[in-house]
DNA sequence: TTGACATATACCGATATCGGTATATTATGT
DNA sequence: ACATAATATACCGATATCGGTATATGTCAA
């Protein structure tokens, strides 16, 4: 076994950074092939190929469009990933030291109150 | 050139589910090799392998107790992608629904009073 | 010191990747 | 019909991966 296809996931498709400079790029917008191409300043047989691997995961849509390809995001394809890291965000965000103290307090009250459940 | 090494980034690092499932694990509290080995039901060099590349991403840190390693999570780390997809949110979170209208409203009234600047 | 336990590392084979180059496909304009 | 523009696909070489197996390293206990 190697390692899992870049089109399995959205965590995988994502973990290139040309295919987030490219879903950066959709974010403001439709565009055709040829602009990322530009933007990126990477070849445009590299560029289809990441637009077929994001394509793939559904994380853009394409309309045609006479002899263009207008790429547009589906951002709800994140989803998931944001929903993985939203569950750590405590781990860094000040917003919930104050919970954490308070919760940290009631706990040691609950100790100090002893064992007996009577 | 060939795919990004997993150790460039944490989002390389978390594209490979088994080592979500590490971090899931070590978010409910600092846990030794083994008893990672037996929730994810692999075997103990690959468990050892999936740290080694989480602690290279700094998304783990260990702690020696005598035989046992003691891998505790670092969920900092993790706030790059935090920050990334975060941008993304509004493209399903209804909350923003209300706030796009709006805008769009704006838009619509600008472009009815015309495009001259006087 | 000898053996068992806990973990890390070395090596292997299979595979999917990434950028590059060349070519196929389809649409437009003359 | 022909040339050109826009995009997709096929092929290549290099490489890092993943799980598996075997082994090394280090610690505790008898």
């Amino acid at each position: 076994m190697a390692r899992a296809a870049t089109t399995t996931d959205a965590f995988n498709a994502v973990a290139e950074p040309r295919r987030r400079q490219i879903l950066d790029a959709l974010a403001e917008g439709e565009r055709p092939v040829n602009d990322l191409v530009e933007l990126l300043g990477l070849g445009q047989p590299q560029v289809s190929k990441h637009l077929r691997v994001l394509r793939e995961v559904d994380l853009v849509a394409v309309r045609e469009e006479g002899r263009q390809r207008m790429y547009r995001l589906n951002g709800q394809s994140l989803k998931p990933i944001h929903d993985w890291v939203k569950a750590y965000e405590r781990s860094w965000n000040e917003r919930f030291e104050v919970l954490d103290e308070v919760l940290e307090e009631l706990k040691k009250q609950e100790h100090d109150n002893g064992g007996d459940d009577a």
